[in-house]
DNA sequence: ATCTATTTGTACGTATGTATT
DNA sequence: AAATACATACGTACAAATAGA
């Protein structure tokens, strides 16, 4: 016998109950679950739920809006329209995550505590195991990284890319908690520097390093040498996190938007 | 100049805006850090959010529960009530992120992957830094683990009693990021083990090896051994591991509520 | 290209619930 | 106990978007 979406009736009275729309929403997400929806499946539309909740329309519309705001589902205008389930994007959960961590403070060295454990092992998973393409995708933005910076804007569209060199290897990872972990820290520290004192010169020391790392680490991937690939990568953090130190970074903070 | 809410002027036509409820919540949030707001503060009331965006009530309350599912803000009734900034509880960025992994499937592997590197650093950390009470807390956790199960479901208990051990040490970090990664995987694997097949007889084994562990990782944070303490939870990851793979977990999918 | 049917989105007035004073 | 100041819920009417004829 499968999950009926019904009116949870609520004959107990004044007491620390959820509110009508969160219950709404509540009961919706066991529907999904009981019924095995998938992502791209329909719920039953707004006329439908008003009757089988017997809830008025704004009612069920903030039910609707709390799954939305969630990212669990999609709505959409017109005939064919309505409600859909949908996957949550990796981006959104990026954006609840750092949420949380608006009131909390992450310094450097919080951040690459986790990095240099990590990281290694994700390159050290990867090694061996990348496409043509994946390689190819690296390789593409190793190449905004060819040149030496020759002024400040320069200099920080690398550090930006090298960034997009981690977020990158991250979606490669088979382990998608190890990938999205290290995914959201690369999207962190990026919003992190974006507003970074910046030497008063482009710093080369910086950009040599950062292409020698890519290059080796890449190199390491290609041959399959999963331990080399991790020692390269750990040479590297602990080369990126003392360079974050110095820099004093001025750290912004602000809410995500989706 | 500080940020003002004003309505969103939509001259533009007919093209994939966000919704107003959304840019409304949006607004709201870039008011909150614009102003520097804190938890506890308030927002302006109802009344005056519809005069200011001149929208509908309704419309402005589908944005607040926007921002009430994100975790944002909390809204009180009554005189002196209204709607107040809320700093996002850890349990609630949790459950928003296992509803990323909902769709995604992560492997006992994946998660002792992480587990493996993570959890002995944290340890590593605590070592020499925990109060009396700390300490005393996680003895009451022990208390539970005190005598040899005697059946299904005292062995079941055992099991959520060492989860909540090390979500407790999570607890303790000075790293958030570190302590919420840790706190995360093991509400997840409490979540997956709920309803785990279990052994038909209780398992001592696991007990003598759970309790071992507590006791001496115990013994090494006291006495301040870092190097101790990581190589005993290194140790237990292994063990655990092991042990979990054999039992096949029959993984349960759903919603965590708020 | 226009109309039509369908479904969500917005607006607003009213009534009720809830907590503080 | 009563008044007050809020949020919560309801129901209707109409606007906007979109697929298909």
């Amino acid at each position: 016998m499968s999950h009926v979406i019904t009116r949870p009736n609520n004959n107990t009275r004044n007491q620390n109950r959820a509110s009508r729309p969160l219950q709404v929403a509540e009961a919706i997400k066991n529907f999904v679950v009981s019924e095995a929806l998938q992502p791209g499946d329909k719920l039953p539309n707004e006329a439908e739920l008003i009757k089988r909740f017997s809830m008025a329309k704004g009612t069920i519309r903030e039910a609707m809006r709390i799954l939305e705001a969630q990212g669990l589902v999609k709505t959409r205008t017109g005939p064919g329209g309505g409600c859909f389930v949908h996957e949550v994007s990796e981006n959104r959960t990026r954006a609840l995550l750092s949420n949380y961590f608006y009131f909390k403070h992450l310094s450097i060295t919080d951040i690459y505590q986790i990095r240099k454990k990590l990281e290694p092992e994700l390159v050290s998973n990867l090694a061996g195991k990348l496409t043509r393409e994946d390689i190819a995708e690296l390789e593409t933005i190793m190449e905004e990284y060819k040149t030496p910076p020759q002024n400040k804007e320069e200099d920080r569209i690398h550090h930006e890319a090298s960034l997009r060199f981690h977020s990158k290897l991250a979606e490669y990872a088979k382990n998608h908690l190890l990938g999205f972990i290290i995914g959201f820290i690369a999207e962190t520290l990026s919003e992190m520097t974006t507003n970074r004192r910046l030497f008063d010169y482009p710093n080369l020391q910086l950009w040599r390093e950062g292409r020698e790392f890519q290059l080796n680490l890449l190199k390491a991937i290609k041959s399959g040498d999963s331990k080399k690939a991790s020692e390269i990568m750990t040479n590297h953090m602990s080369f990126a996190e003392k360079l974050m130190q110095q820099q004093e970074f001025k750290v912004e903070r602000r809410f995500s938007d989706f």
